[in-house]
Formats: structure tokens, sequence, C-alpha cells
DNA sequence: GTTTAAATTTAGACAAATCTAAAAAATATT
DNA sequence: AATATTTTTTAGATTTGTCTAAATTTAAAC
């Protein structure tokens, strides 16, 4: 039930190589863990031997049932730090994954439940990826870009699509993060610029270019 | 800058017995962190070639300045967690020592300073404890016990001597904590007893044997 | 002041996680 | 199909932190 650090990096990478492309090959997640495919070798031995993963010689692998259930705790852990660190410690997107990187492998599943209700079980972390419940069940809600919603509908920011401290910075100036609600107001289709209502009575205005990277969800 | 866990652990544990006896024997570190002698051997001469730690062969072993500013920084990690875990978490003292014991490995200085912003410069830990500031600085004031203290003085609960979770029951339900102020109304000279009065309101109750586990220091 | 006992250190081994370099297997190329 | 290339695995070494058992030093007892 309780992994090393190191394993449990590789599960989560394993994790997330395996929900984005079906096939992870050695080379990949070597790269992604910034280590050498004689090391995950090694590892994908151990692992297979705590039963977390099917492994077969030169055929490939893949996280089983337990090793799943495993690396979804591992996220749900990383991403509710990741919350705590900017809700309440005011840090900025770009800053927090690292410490976040550490925190994740804090053992306690009771720290972990309690800090979910400190927070009051929040959806989605900092960059708008869901936070799995205690149960590791994501929930999961269509999101669409801010630059399709229709007028007059209330919605909230559920995700940035370009992660970058410009837009970080321009996002920070008008008052939008993850959570912040909002109604498009008014479109306009000369430059496909919006402009919105936030928390019911500021407006502003922002360019095609930022609407088509913000994902929303119904509020 | 950064050290392991473990060597954290030898530092931090050296600090605290080098502050009691000033004295610290390999068979009493050994002791304290759960390992053998041989280990702290081991461990104590990696500590000096680092620069942290006098040691001659034999002749004993203590903390330079470096090796004791590393130590003062994981105590003031430690403390700070475990105030958060009890104050915003909610947590019970007698849990939290384990998590913090985690948690205090965390690395980033600037995490922790944000963290001591966050909870408002808690001055003692959840146990009583001061907690260094971000210099490692720690604020020294003079503690004694409730049963010394005269007649209608305010004063504020710092610390207690025994940390039972007997004691700890009778505290919380009579909602008694760190950081409590407090007055003392009456001594009853019959068996010693209090009454005290909390936060301007409600008056207690409280025996001779509880009165003189409870340290205070000025308001 | 020897001898005995206790504390400390060394020597050698082990587990976890990593690496380099070489071997083996699977793919791709002609 | 035979050869070349890429991917993956093995073999053996390294680092960190630990251990046991034996050796050494210091302290205590007689």
């Amino acid at each position: 039930m309780k992994y090393s650090a190191s394993k449990e990096n590789y599960l989560k990478e394993i994790f997330h190589l395996q929900s984005q492309q079906n096939m992870v090959t050695t080379n990949a997640l070597a790269a992604a863990l910034h280590t050498k495919a004689a090391s995950v070798t090694d590892m994908l031995k151990k692992l297979k031997t705590q039963k977390l993963l099917l492994y077969e010689k030169y055929k490939g692998f893949k996280l089983n049932n337990e090793g799943k259930k495993a690396a979804v705790q591992i996220i749900r852990k990383h991403r509710l730090w990741e919350f705590f660190l900017v809700e309440k410690l005011q840090f900025g997107w770009d800053e927090v994954h690292e410490m976040a990187e550490e925190l994740e492998h804090i053992s306690s599943k009771k720290l972990i439940d309690r800090l979910d209700s400190f927070l009051d079980f929040p959806k989605t972390d900092p960059h708008g990826d869901p936070i799995p419940d205690c149960n590791g069940k994501f929930s999961e809600r269509r999101q669409l870009a801010l630059r399709e919603v229709p007028i007059n509908k209330i919605v909230q920011v559920s995700a940035i699509t370009e992660q970058t401290s410009a837009m970080l910075e321009l996002l920070q100036h008008k008052n939008i993060r993850i959570g912040t609600k909002l109604e498009v107001k008014k479109k306009f289709p000369f430059d496909n610029s919006l402009e919105l209502k936030i928390k019911n009575h500021l407006i502003i205005t922002i360019s095609e270019q930022v609407a088509e990277k913000i994902l929303v969800h119904d509020d």
C-alpha cells in the first residue's frame, strides 16, 4: 500500500502516458522520467513483482487495476497540493509543479482527505486538470472553449490550454482563474473579441487569441 | 544547502539532544533515531565531511554553526506543519507528529515562508514548542505554570507539559489549547483548584493536577 | 594497575535505485 | 530473406543508507 517516491513517480508517469497513447514504450518512459532505458527496465521488473504492472519482456507493459488505483491516488495528491499552493499560499501556476512533485509523496491518506475538505473539494487543479475524489473517481464535465459559449450563459473556467507566464500575467490582471464564473455578454464578429461579465459585476474584454485558450464548463 | 531526509533527521536529533544534555553519545543518538550505533558512526563521518559537525573518533561530536542552522530550519518546518495540521486541518495534537516527520523534508524555503505567513506567524506549535522565524531566531518568552499565575492577570497558554490523550480530551472539553487567553479569577486553597475566565466570558474550573501541567506566558 | 565491561568504530555485506557498456530481440531496409 | 538499425534487456559497477559481527578504544571495577 505504500511505495517509494521513485516507484510512485513511475506509476504516475506510466498512467499519464498510457492514457494518452495506448502504447507506452520503455524509451518514452525513460525520456519522461529523465532517466535511462536500462533503469526503466529494472523498475518494470520490480513493479511487476509487486503486481502493479503487466509486463512481458520485449513485448510491452501496462498498469493493472492495482497500479492504476495507486497512480490515481498520487495524481490526486499532486493536484490537491497544487490547488492549496495557489489558492491558500498565493503561488502562481507556473511555480507550483516542483513543490507538488515533493508533496505528492506524503503518505497519509487521512491528511489528503482532510486537505480536500479544507479546500472545499475542488474539482480541478490550477492548471484545469481534474482532481479525482477520495475514491479515485474523476468527475468528468464537458469542457468547451470560451469562444464557443453562447451569449448570456453562466459558465465556470475549468482550464487554460496555454500555460505560459505571459498568459498567466494577462489573466491575473483581468482577474480570471480556474473556478471564476463568467458570462459572455457580447461577441464582436469583426475581431472575434468578447465582452465578459465576471462575478456578476465587472465587465472586461478579451481577444480571440485568449478566448480560444480558456476552457469552461457549465456552472 | 539541501540534504537527504536521513541526514536531516540526524541533524534535527543531534540538535535536540545537544540542547538537553551537552554531551551527546553515539548510543543515545542511535536510540533516538531507532537505528544502530554503527549506522550513527557512518553518518557522523559523512556529516563531518560536509562540514556540519565537529567530530573526533571516540571523543564525541557536536553540530557546528552550519549544522545548527540547518537543524533549526528543519525544526521550523516540522512545527509549522504541525500547526497547520492542527489549526487548519483539525487534527489533534497526538496525531500530527508522524505526518510532520514527512512534511519537514519538503525542501522549498519559499513554501515554508508562505505557509508561515498564511498561518499568521505562530510563535509556538500545538505542543507549545517555540517556532523559529524565517531567520532561525526563537522568540523566547518566560513561561510559568498556571498555578503560579497571580489573580486577574491575563495570560496565554504556551505549552502543556503532559501530552497524553487523556489530558488532550480534558482540555478539548474545556476549550483550552495553545494560544488560548486565560485569566485566573479565583484560587481555592482547600484543593488548589482554580476558576478561570476563558476568552473574556466563559468561567471554568480546573484541578491542581491540571493547573501544574499548563504553562502560560504574558499576553 | 590489571582485568572486565561498556561504548565506539571498522570491516564486510545488503537493498534500492541508478548508471554505462555490451548483448539480445524486434523492426526496418534493401 | 539477409542485413542493418533501433529498442530493449542484461551484466556489472556505483551511491546512499543501513545492518551484523568483530575489533578497538575508553571507562569502570576490583
